[in-house]
DNA sequence: GTCTATAGCTCGATAGAC
DNA sequence: GTCTATCGAGCTATAGAC
């Protein structure tokens, strides 16, 4: 019985495996800097050492190669997102939850800053079938975001007279923001994250 | 004596000028939607109902034609939320200064959505001269906000423990993200306006 | 002011050698 | 697995008629 892998590259030993991820490493640093349309398959080959046409072996198509790399931004945020905060005691305080759901979730942006970047920024300018296959991934995270917050709510720790859509809205444009202005040379990401929890649940007047 | 006028189609007539901008509006709603490259000067022309060689009488190129509207995008939001706290009192305190920097700025952002939209969107995608040329008014609009942020620092309203530049990039974050989830069908600007800058200030728990 | 026609280029994708 | 060669389509920009 084969595997049910359906996605080109999977099935084709290290050598293959080790291709296929500078292929998406390299297209994801382009499309970051240039956007989807302005980045041609010639200039994501030569970063990956090789000639266009050879994408084709691991590619379908330039469509099929941003779709994986859109699906691999997206499901590593959320796993981490999730796999903090579900590493917490099944009673910790909302703050506590809250504090390392935007750690994890900057921890993810920062630390791979290409795909998450470039998922940031192009997200809208793929074509429409790509965009579809993704948004299952980016609706179910907002629903855990969604979710998380409405315990807040439920336990009195969340001001009970804020719009939770608009709370939920503000912080993630927040910290998804961060990935325009963090640059690595400005030191480690956890320090900042927990600056920026602590100002998101308490405000900036004293 | 000639104007100084060295954009072409500022000194051609009311008829040009109402042409001019079409094609401005027509551009930016369409880069907005599909980016700088994906959005070809047919499509463009065909919006605003002409062919691709007669945007050539109003603008010098594609480039000349982005660099138009990300300047416009720009230099409206900055003279809109400079505008709103030079109303104020001179001796207003720094609460209502910084909620009349923010409304005014969500304000105009949500009013012109497709300028300012199709603006965070593409300025990463434009050409590095264009995105050059754009950048003083934004280098001096993150100036302006941080003076602002500096005198409620002075005045002892801010939290001295807080990195000014952090608050400054969460807070622009949060707001200019509203770009992405606004829709006028839920109604006025400027609740919501009020309601970002309540939980800016006081921060999400109770 | 806008048009038709087209030059000159680049792109995604395919064919087939190795 | 990667290559060279190439096809067909679409792009920006220009020339010149009206």
């Amino acid at each position: 019985m084969s595997s049910p892998a359906t996605i080109l590259g999977t099935d084709r030993g290290p050598k293959a495996a080790a291709t296929r991820q500078r292929i998406l490493d390299s297209a994801a640093r382009l499309f970051r800097a240039h956007g989807y349309a302005a980045t041609s398959l010639a200039d994501i080959a030569q970063a990956a050492g090789m000639r266009a046409a050879s994408l084709y072996y691991h590619f379908d198509s330039k469509e099929a190669l941003v779709r994986e790399m859109l699906r691999i931004s997206a499901e590593r945020t959320f796993a981490a997102a999730r796999r903090a905060v579900e590493a917490l005691p099944a009673d910790a305080a909302f703050e506590d939850r809250l504090t390392a759901a935007i750690a994890a979730h900057l921890e993810e942006l920062l630390g791979h800053a290409d795909y998450t970047s470039a998922d940031l920024r192009i997200v809208n300018q793929v074509p429409e079938s790509v965009r579809r296959e993704v948004f299952p991934i980016r609706r179910d995270y907002a629903a855990w975001w969604r979710e998380l917050l409405e315990q807040g709510r439920r336990q009195g720790a969340v001001r009970p007279d804020a719009d939770p859509r608009l709370v939920r809205m503000l912080l993630l444009g927040a910290i998804n923001w961060a990935s325009e202005w963090y640059k690595p040379e400005r030191g480690p990401v956890a320090p900042i994250a927990r600056e920026c929890a602590r100002l998101v649940l308490r405000g900036i007047l004293r």
